[in-house]
DNA sequence: GGGTACATGTAATCAGTTACATGATTTA
DNA sequence: TAAATCATGTAACTGATTACATGTACCC
């Protein structure tokens, strides 16, 4: 059980009966957002948890016969126990501007500040995205996933004052 | 090319001749506390820089006979130029405490603030062995790479007080 | 001199990504 | 009705992880 196997899951306990593509529109809305993964996931993973008896599934009988997914009680006892476990690890953080800023003694000078300049632009533009869909979200949804967003919100603030800070005042280069 | 082939290019680059293993201390380090990977990456990713004419090996002619990797020229401006070109993607962040979070209204009740209690203590000690490895690498390492754990820093202070919050006040669940 | 921890590597497996392919709706 | 976009899926590949395996140095 990966955490695709857990995030898949945890989508259709919560939905009810949805399809993969359902599940592509759900994580756009949240986790997505900073845990990305492509929809074909979407597909080939929630064929293995029907596998395994963790989810069924049942084709529509009529117009595009799509396959919906639907939990099993082996599933929803899986996922409850595996949220009620405490996690040691950490957080991963993937960042190519990150990988660059660690390596920035080797750059050609100026390249810094560029590619800083850059990703404060980003976080800044994600920040206000997500502001954006807070609002929007905020009453249609539960405060758990109104809570996860928030802290994405709290790290693109940190991130873009920190890229901001480093393309006003790169590390000496060299 | 992977970020491991430009983290294996760049260490190779920054060290002069490494082993494997030493690659995999320079990542405990820094990076690897946020950007994590099994050190088997650290055998077979190097191989393959060496295969495509990146990197160049040497192989001891004494005692224990390892492997030692030395960057090319055309592995050095391989580095540079990616070095220097912005990038778009964000960040991604992978927290499995994060993804619990998201689903906690499936959750039993309790478990969110065992589990947020436990993500906030995590966070807070990586916090402390962070500023204490900033502080021992201080001058003996380059502003990069300290500006690199800075951000982890910042991070870690987001996360602990977020995770700090969400234990003592969770969102309802159900 | 036996155990434990560090160091070094490989092989097999599997999850994740890329790429392809096509059917259904909407819009111009 | 043609074009574009949304929706739905599959197959092949490859990078990452797990697991194994063994050699060397240190410590008791």
């Amino acid at each position: 059980m990966t955490a695709t196997s857990y995030l898949v899951l945890g989508l259709v306990s919560r939905s009810g009966p949805i399809t993969s593509y359902d599940m592509k529109q759900l994580v756009k809305l949240g986790l997505g957002n900073f845990w990305t993964f492509p929809h074909s996931q979407l597909y080939a993973e929630p064929e293995r948890l029907v596998g395994i008896g963790l989810l069924a599934s049942e084709q529509e009988s009529t117009g595009r016969r799509r396959r919906l997914f639907v939990v099993t009680d082996p599933g929803r006892t899986a996922l409850t126990t595996w949220l009620g476990e405490e996690t040691a690890d950490g957080t991963e953080i993937r960042d190519l501007a990150l990988l660059k800023l660690f390596f920035c003694s080797v750059a050609a000078p100026g390249d810094i500040a560029r590619v800083a300049a850059t990703a404060a632009r980003t976080h800044r533009e994600t920040l206000v995205a997500w502001e954006a869909m807070v609002e929007r979200l905020r009453g249609i949804t539960d405060a758990c996933q109104l809570a996860t967003l928030d802290l994405g919100i709290r790290y693109e603030r940190v991130a873009t004052e920190f890229w901001e800070e480093i393309a006003a005042n790169p590390p000496s280069t060299g």
